[in-house]
DNA sequence: TGTTAGCACTCTTTTTGCTTGACTGCTAAT
DNA sequence: ATTAGCAGTCAAGCAAAAAGAGTGCTAACA
């Protein structure tokens, strides 16, 4: 059912004036604050009609009323009036990024504390695996006797957290050797190519099978979010809420937030194509934490998805704030990454 | 002034049950619980005393007493019974270290972990940096046109993070000729040394000093503690002791307690000999938060300090199983990393 | 001289009742 | 459909009273 559009406006008066002073919003302030031409009993009788479809809830008969996670979700999707960040908030953004714009770790790393620091909230980021990703060259580096390092150049970015376990009799010619093998295999193909081709590499590959398979296996592990992917900025932020003035909250809050892997699920399932996605954990979502929200963006530059950030923290967000900054900082991540 | 035997005794108990149970200590539960020879008139008295002599402190006339600092320097230096880990628990710790013993980075997330999992409270590590570490081997990797990794192999681990700029015209037996320039320079020397030769090398290293000066730079890196080298542990641990009821005093730990930077100089005054390691943030040290206390351990292997771990919470923190963890796991760390 | 029983005193914590103030919901008039 | 006005509800704040936990002191005792 459609909302009548004063319902709309007062719908949208009571989320804007909770966000900003986190007290239940009564009929008397409405018609004081937003809306001079209506009287407070009006205002009362279209509240309780709110309230009985859902939107808003009462905390007690005599309290003024507080918005449901319906009402946030409506309020991002339609109320909400669009903010703009200032020039100066602007400005720190591209300073930011222009400093390091050519070291994809560092972009990642100032992505969530730009987003942490002008929103005041947790900020979280994860790096999308791009299974598309092509391979440029591969290079071996032996530093120990049954140790080598796998250096993995892509389009995108240098991959060097991988090793290998070498036969200590192998000869450094062999180990050359296995790895023009593999080049001639890889270079130019996609992640998603070379698992693919496993089977049918015997003949060529003949007696560095057990190299190549550890390869792949490295390249499988580049392939799915791992926990370095993962940066969390600005977990002490939420104690400045007062909407986390309950130590279990924080608890909950923290237990969550603290722990990459469970960071990474709860980013892992957002999709592709939508822009700003907003849940809200009291209904559906089980991963993130009771009472919280989570805002994200999915960022790409040429056609790729470059990584997922956003913000999490109270449903009484600031989320004018936070999604004018998620759009912004994504603009100018993605001109900064696109076709340079 | 030295305490008579039964003072410390009393004083023992009264720390003892503090930690226990959080709450302030009385003459009649002393008699009841740990001394049933003595009347709790004569506790009284006692008790008295050393609160005179600073050991104790009451909130109030008609409460029980509270450990001071001073009382628990005391306890952890004389008083304290040394606490036995459980076969289940040394176990425990030997399983996680002989999974990875050979990569020292994994190794010391690992000891973190098992501290923090095994205390039940924060745990901090840093990995220290040592000047005598000897290089084996440097390796360029060029993985584009105008930038290079920077591989150096040491006594001890694989660096891996640096990265020179080389000039876009340089051809690649060029660099591999500055590499082996620079190899014979440097390899069986330490980093301490090489960063004294950078004068008198003009002769030899004629056209890649620009080279050789951002190399040394990376080594002057690695001498010093990074971020990187900071692990951290259940920073979410803190909100399971009472002690940290208060929002504000959660903010004060969090805020020291996320900020790798500030975990580092915490931990980085540390000296060489010491074992274990306590110190009270009510009394002089700047650094720890307010109301924390800070218990850690240096480690090492074959005469080289591998790092300093710890453990950091409450001042009411159980001591004996903070030790006795820190002892254990010591103990077991050093004996892996012996004589590999 | 050290120890102890007993009692008065102090201070916190809990409970209770009361008042005030902020809202709402309803009703009747416009 | 809107509004003014009023009764009803509930939380929050305050003060006084009661309960409880512990101490310090004094006087007696070994």
């Amino acid at each position: 059912m459609e909302l009548s559009e004063r319902k709309k406006k007062i719908l949208q008066c009571v989320v804007d004036d909770y966000i900003e002073t986190a007290v239940p919003v009564s009929s008397k302030s409405l018609t004081e604050r937003h809306l001079p031409n209506i009287s407070s009993a009006t205002v009362r009788n279209e509240l309780s009609a709110l309230e009985e479809l859902g939107y808003l809830t009462q905390l007690h008969t005599s309290s003024g009323r507080v918005p449901s996670a319906q009402a946030y979700k409506l309020y991002v999707s339609d109320l909400m009036v669009k903010d703009k960040l200032t020039e100066k908030e602007l400005d720190y953004i591209k300073k930011i990024f222009l400093d390091k714009a050519d070291n994809l770790e560092e972009v990642i790393k100032n992505t969530t504390k730009v987003i942490s620091e002008l929103t005041s909230y947790t900020s979280v980021g994860v790096v999308s695996p791009d299974v598309g990703e092509k391979i440029n060259v591969i290079k071996f580096f032996r530093y120990k006797k049954d140790t080598a390092l796998v250096l993995i150049v892509t389009e995108r970015r240098l991959l060097k957290d991988n090793y290998i376990t070498v036969p200590e009799n192998m000869e450094e010619e062999q180990l050359i050797e296995a790895e023009n093998v593999l080049n001639r295999l890889c270079v130019g193909k996609s992640f998603e190519e070379i698992c693919n081709i496993k089977d049918d590499i015997n003949d060529e590959f003949s007696g560095y099978k057990s190299i190549f398979v550890n390869v792949v296996e490295a390249l499988r592990v580049y392939m799915t979010v791992q926990e370095s992917d993962v940066v969390l900025e600005g977990q002490d932020k939420i104690l400045d809420h007062p909407d986390y003035a309950d130590i279990g909250k924080i608890k909950n809050f923290l237990s969550v937030v603290t722990k990459k892997d469970k960071v990474m699920t709860l980013l892992s399932g957002d999709g592709k194509d939508i822009k700003i996605n907003v849940k809200i954990g009291t209904d559906g979502y089980e991963e993130i934490p009771e009472d919280c929200s989570l805002v994200t963006a999915t960022y790409s530059a040429n056609g790729t998805k470059i990584g997922t950030y956003g913000v999490i923290g109270p449903i009484r967000m600031d989320y004018q704030k936070v999604v004018a900054v998620l759009e912004n900082v994504g603009k100018i991540l993605e001109s900064i990454l696109t076709n340079r």
